[in-house]
DNA sequence: GGGCAGAATGTAACCGTTTCCACTCCTCTG
DNA sequence: CAGAGGAGTGGAAACGGTTACATTCTGCCC
């Protein structure tokens, strides 16, 4: 049986009151009072119950993270960031994922309830009132990619559009006119906002997107094979082929390399979100850089900011920037395979 | 304010007791009482308040998770395991992770103490004193990878050792005697016990492993690169190079291209993980399997036996098979490349 | 030396549950 | 019909902290 604050304030001849003064640095104690007090503590293993506090407190120290489990390096790289940042503050994660459903999600949030003091929730398909209907009124939470923009809510996204405006622009430029894209999973909101950005800049180039030059795969090495295939088979051989992630990049990467194709002399391939992997492949990938950790550690300070400011602070809405890094499998010629890995997370 | 147990036991006309009754179906309450308890508690949208009741019941439904930062890959796939095993038994997982240091390892684990109902623990660097010190007498903990066998814990390994066995003794078949091997992280249990598998099949074979066949890396795609350039340099060129993990593997195969050698022709490269990506690479990785999300599931349910065990169950020492995974890298044009994924979590 | 401010400390209420025990009705049994 | 036993319920004590408020010390000033 573990020591209690009572243990301590009777070892040490104090009050209980005083005991909490001195674990909490509140209050006025004597050097010499609060010197005995720690000797007893310390000799007594007294570690304040966590539980007991956050009841009398209403703060868990404890924040929330709610992801949809489909983005594999995604995940680990939004943890690290959340993780670097709770840190820093000294606050515990709580971390569920959610498989698909709504409800799911739901139950998801409703079991955070109490349990966190704010929640950072990445959800691409997403309604306002399901937040609204199983949230305590108004938590503090971010939310990462979110289908919506409510104003009560400090939201963060990704600037998909831009980046892939970008890329799509860059594949214009060094004239290829064939361009298919792999989109990511239907419904999703990265997915939608990337073929956006690759429609907008064929339209601002003057081309028009032809029927069968997206298709739609679910983020997966796998689809992305499958649907090069497909687009192998259409009547007019892709000069290039953007697929929405990296990970479906390899895969596409792959299916050339099977039908004796070479990438980027045949057919370029390019991908988004610069996951390690990118500059190790062959050839190495042009991609669109997210940083994702940085996605993550961004949502945390923004949920420690209201956090702390008991949610009287502005609510923010950010975009985070991307930016194209240019390597082989685009057939620019620029990159290099560097020796050394990027440091990926500042 | 949300509303208490006790603004729906007025409301109802009970006592509060009987209000707890209904909540957590324990004892017998008049079906009339319970449909009105009910009732009332949906209208004044009443959720149990999770600190108070685990103050009372000292239990958090919660487990902890306490993995170093370092794989990124792994990371994400063992707690796909434990998300999902966790969901089924209802609990809750507070992650943490930690970086390089055995004190702010301590600190984590500390940090848990009071939070969680049971401990999942990676930690290939670990001393039992270290836990003995920092965790309650005998709290639930299991030992994913550890350095010990403390039979206090239960613990659960991946067959490294016979893995790197098997791997090798696949190189030596194929005919490979200028073997070299690109080990993981220096004091990390998985990469000594890879090491000890390779040096073992070698030795079965009756050959030495020459002093400089062993180099040092860190489980990352940089290291991977750099190292096979330094075996590249040596007087005697490498026909296949064992990585310790498929990151590694990865770095290694683009340095060969770098450098301009074929691959299995010139040098064969395996692995060791079977990431995703390692059978889109080319060419394909032969590897070998580990499930990691297995892995994470097992120790998930190894918690939560001894937890609702009261730790009154026996300790177990599990260790978790591998599998060999030919592909085209290794040279033995045994594999293709699969069109659909493998389905990674059973 | 009395009065007083402020520091140091103590008392006890409170946070929201669970649960032990006591109590009241019933129903059944001998 | 007395008594046992069980179903249904309520009262109140935990659980282990925090904190508002009360009280006691100190030292200082006039």
């Amino acid at each position: 049986m573990p020591a209690t604050i009572r243990d301590v304030a009777r070892e040490a001849g104090v009050s209980v009151a005083t005991v909490s003064r001195v674990i909490n640095d509140s209050g006025p104690v004597r050097d010499e009072t609060r010197r005995r007090i720690r000797e007893v503590a310390q000799r007594l293993r007294f570690t304040p119950n966590t539980t007991a506090r956050s009841l009398s407190t209403r703060r868990t120290h404890t924040i929330g993270v709610l992801l949809p489990d489909v983005y594999g390096e995604f995940f680990s790289e939004v943890m690290r960031g959340v993780d670097q940042t709770a840190r820093q503050h000294k606050f515990h994660i709580l971390i569920s994922s959610w498989h698909s459903e709504a409800r799911e999600l739901e139950a998801a949030i409703r079991a955070m309830r109490g349990r966190v003091d704010g929640l950072i929730l990445m959800a691409s398909e997403l309604e306002s009132a399901t937040l609204e209907n199983n949230l305590p009124e108004r938590a503090p939470v971010v939310l990462i990619n979110a289908g919506i923009d409510d104003a009560h809510y400090d939201t963060l996204n990704i600037d998909n559009f831009g980046g892939a405006c970008a890329m799509t622009h860059h594949l214009l430029q060094l004239g290829h006119r064939e361009l298919r894209m792999i989109r990511g999973a239907a419904k999703n909101r990265d997915a939608d906002e990337r073929e956006k950005g690759f429609r907008f800049a064929l339209a601002q180039a003057g081309l028009t997107c032809g029927k069968s030059w997206i298709v739609t795969g679910d983020f997966t090495e796998a689809t992305g094979y499958r649907l090069t295939q497909e687009l192998l088979a259409g009547p007019i051989r892709p000069s290039a082929i953007f697929a929405a992630n990296d990970s479906m990049a390899v895969g596409a990467l792959s299916a050339l390399r099977a039908a004796a194709l070479r990438v980027p002399e045949d057919v370029a391939v390019v991908g988004f979100d610069d996951i390690p992997i990118a500059e190790y492949v062959s050839p190495a990938l042009t991609t669109v850089r997210v940083s994702i950790a940085r996605l993550g550690a961004r949502a945390a300070e923004q949920l420690f900011a209201t956090i702390h400011a008991h949610g009287k602070n502005e609510r923010t809405h950010e975009v985070l920037p991307t930016e194209l890094v240019v390597r082989r499998s685009c057939g620019a010629h620029v990159g290099e395979i560097p020796a050394s890995a990027v440091e990926r997370f500042k």
